[in-house]
DNA sequence: TTGAAAGCGCTACCAG
DNA sequence: CTGGTAGCGCTTTCAA
């Protein structure tokens, strides 16, 4: 029951070695005789000596051996969203590489968040975002050790992963367009810090501070207006990242402009809830309704029809963002290639 | 760029007080006169004081905020298995609210992962695992510290949470039975710590290690022995937990045994392979072939046709192991509740 | 309320 | 290679 007891000293007394020694036989084996060191290890065995005290060499060391996660837009998002997921496999193949373990900082709302911040014995912290302006991610600076950010411009951050979001948008907005779709809907991730979900007016389009969020718009209406059709001229709805949600938010802005055919998803979460209302209200997908997402999640692959994309390598994402996190080269900026996935939302394949 | 320089006695000084007056300002600051308070606080954003050193608090107080959690059959499964992101999510709102962090035990190999349990700064451990006789499990329980079993029973543990494996797999028979199926196979996870991937012979059948597998197998076969059926008249085959490898598996056994009308799953995602397979063989799911799996997850409502199976709540599973690891009372052993759940791939609905 | 001082257990340094 | 020892930064007695 009782917490550890037996400690170093204690034997380093028993094998008749000074205390140094007995650190290095369990820390640097090496710097040790054989001989010494088997003495060592008989006698911590005898004491019931369960191993250096892992807070303790923390303390003296400075290393935690562990890097911190962060979601500070969306707590839950670590272990729902199928995109941070991917995020978090490549984090976890490169921390064990490395013999790092992965620390997610969890908690209930922001401020706890803090506070989880402040506790975490961690050696660098990883954060997704969508914007920098945010207490959490101030809690984080204020810790002064090696931040990565991925997805959002951090000031000072020693390390940035991103896609080139704009180009994306844009790719899959020219696909549409070549598949013959001329009136236009953007399901829109969460613009802003606060949430405004529902159809969005120009002002809430322009106000979108997540970059995430401005850059994919850009690049859509980019796509868009080189075909002659204006922001004007495509309806904007802001969903949250929940197929449930924005197959809702779907269902009302098809039953009002049901001339829209060619849908722009910001996430492929968003696209698939598309999907089944177009199913609900019995629009045919593609023939009648082209949908494209963005990030080429695996379950795309299985939706009725597959969901058309434009992927990108989210586990590459996390394993490049630990890389640089356990790395020396600091403030480097990643940007990642994205590219198109045709599949039978868009086109007969 | 400097580690942390300024600590709490400079701040103690500069504010006039003793140490320990300083630190009970940080951690307890209803034992200090606001007046004093506010002039150490001033003192600290003065010189750029940072709050406590995380690692020194530990060591003082011996707690590290954060929850352990590994997997040690399979260190890969955490971000990969759709039923162990539940586990995890069950986990982290579990200890959101209690202000703890959840740490991944992170590793290569299972000799790295001995040395990241070691490394790993936390209160407790939370283990997934199929069976108990495993040296990282070893070096878990060397810690001495609370060690919560997931799935498995492991002696000593301070806690345990289960299903109920017995009667989830025959409730799946019986309802394959119900619906008509008289010719057998048995998709089975991984039986023993080795793998031996494809047709399992009686041996193999009668090794299962994993207690999972066993129960699950004792509980097709109780549904099937009363339908007149012998576990000799079933055919059996192990499977990875990976629909690509079930489904590889599932074509070949229907190539040598298309007489088999019925297809029990250990777990869902073994499930949507044998679906896959069917669908590849041009087998009509459900007329020709009925499958079930076991979990009841949320991708079971989207495949085509939709996946029967047992559910259970691994959410849950995962928040109680939490609740156990954080609480008081210890050594209990809690069994989850399952449910049939029928959709298109054993009915027509 | 506040102050003084004793470690938490270890590793890294320096001397031999 | 080995021994001695300082000190990582903090919290928590115990006394005042």
């Amino acid at each position: 029951m009782a917490a550890k007891r037996v400690k170093l000293l204690d034997v380093a007394k028993a094998a008749g070695v000074s205390q140094g020694t007995a650190s290095n036989a369990f820390g640097k084996p090496d710097l040790v005789r054989s001989e010494v060191r088997d003495r060592i290890f008989a006698a911590a065995k005898d004491l019931g000596y369960r191993g250096p005290h892992v807070m303790a060499r923390m303390l003296r060391t400075g290393k935690a051996g562990a890097l911190g996660v962060v979601f500070p837009d969306n707590l839950e998002y670590a272990f729902s969203d199928p995109v941070a997921i991917e995020l978090l496999r490549g984090i976890g193949r490169e921390c064990a590489r490395h013999g790092i373990n992965v620390m997610i900082i969890s908690a209930e709302n922001p401020q706890q968040a803090i506070a989880a911040v402040n506790n975490a014995a961690v050696d660098a912290f990883l954060v997704h975002c969508y914007s920098d302006n945010n207490d959490i991610i101030s809690a984080i600076q204020r810790r002064n050790q090696p931040l990565i950010s991925i997805d959002t411009d951090i000031a000072g951050a020693a390390g940035t992963v991103l896609l080139d979001d704009h180009a994306a948008a844009k790719t899959a907005g020219a696909h549409l367009l070549d598949c013959g779709a001329r009136k236009f809907a953007i399901l829109s991730l969460q613009a802003t810090e606060h949430d405004h979900f529902g159809p969005m007016n120009a002002n809430r389009v322009g106000a979108a501070s997540h970059r995430v969020v401005r850059e994919r718009m850009a690049g859509y209406h980019d796509a868009l207006q080189s075909a002659g059709i204006a922001p004007t001229d495509i309806i904007h709805v802001e969903c949250d990242n929940h197929s449930e949600h924005s197959a809702k938010m779907t269902v009302e802005m098809l039953v009002q402009h049901p001339e829209i055919d060619g849908i722009l998803a910001m996430s492929d979460v968003i696209a698939i809830g598309a999907l089944d209302a177009a199913r609900e209200l019995g629009r045919k997908v593609p023939d009648d309704l082209k949908v494209i997402g963005i990030d080429g999640i695996v379950a795309g692959e299985r939706t009725d029809p597959p969901l058309s994309s434009v992927r990108q390598d989210s586990v590459e994402k996390g394993r490049l963002a630990a890389e640089m996190a356990l790395g020396e080269d600091t403030g480097r900026t990643i940007i990642l290639e994205t590219g198109l996935l045709v599949r039978g939302s868009t086109k007969v394949v």
